[in-house]
DNA sequence: CAGTATCCTATGCGATACTG
DNA sequence: CAGTATCGCATAGGATACTG
């Protein structure tokens, strides 16, 4: 459905709204990890997750939680246990983070690259005052 | 390459770093317009994506050239024309954007309605004393 | 037309401390 | 273990005004 239909406005707000949310600094790793793992618990997570802090991954499984993408199971024992994993919605959310997953993968360095290239001609800086269509390095 | 290399950290830095520029409010809006156009000027692009301001957008496009995605070409004329289009490195970024977008477009409505039923049961909110495990609706 | 420069605010997010 | 609560700063990004 609507493979075709990327016309215009239409699913610019739907897009948004999704980048909004798993465009977030740590939405995509949190389903990535889920979608590799199954069933993990906060500080499997947490663990798995470099960098992030418990506030955020609180925030973040809420936020994934609420748009339906994850589901949290409290199991009321002590020490309390409470599991989280992918929905079925969540689930087809896999294949396009895969995708971007991989591209990020093969094209990290490419960009990494461009970077210092860009920024050693941007510390020359003379302006030309003359001539034809500048920085015409297309492809 | 690496397609089935999606081990562990390794590539979670890159993802990490591409999703820092890919994942902001308006760079995927920009390259997906231009992946659908061809080239676009300056206006043509802030008139096309809603509610991008002409600082965001020339903050945008600056990245995304310096990322190596998309080139800038000046024609000096009066008055000033300036196109901009996906590098062959940003046509490589289309496929796996349209793949997201496309999930956006098939989704968001599930998302909507995830959500107004989680906020309908927090409202509720009343505390179960006793019991199984909670939240137990699974897929 | 295609920007730059400046100001200003909302918020994202980390750090830290506390709790059932 | 799996959180919540509070603080505080850095930055993202909008509004507005000016320019080659």
């Amino acid at each position: 459905m609507a493979l075709e239909d990327t016309s215009e406005a239409s699913n610019c707000s739907a897009m948004s709204d999704v980048l909004n949310r798993i465009g977030d600094k740590w939405s995509v790793m949190v389903v990535g990890m889920l979608g590799r793992n199954g069933t993990l618990r906060f500080n499997e997570l947490k663990r798995m997750i470099n960098g992030i802090s418990q506030r955020m991954l609180t925030l973040t499984l809420r936020n994934l939680e609420r748009d339906g993408l994850v589901t949290r199971t409290i199991y009321p024992e002590v020490p309390p246990r409470v599991e989280y994993r992918l929905t079925r919605l969540g689930e087809t959310l896999r294949e396009p983070i895969a995708g971007l997953w991989d591209w990020s993968a093969a094209n990290h360095q490419a960009i990494v690259e461009a970077r210092s290239i860009y920024d050693a001609r941007e510390t020359g800086h003379h302006h030309p005052t003359t001539g034809s269509p500048e920085h015409v390095q297309r492809q």
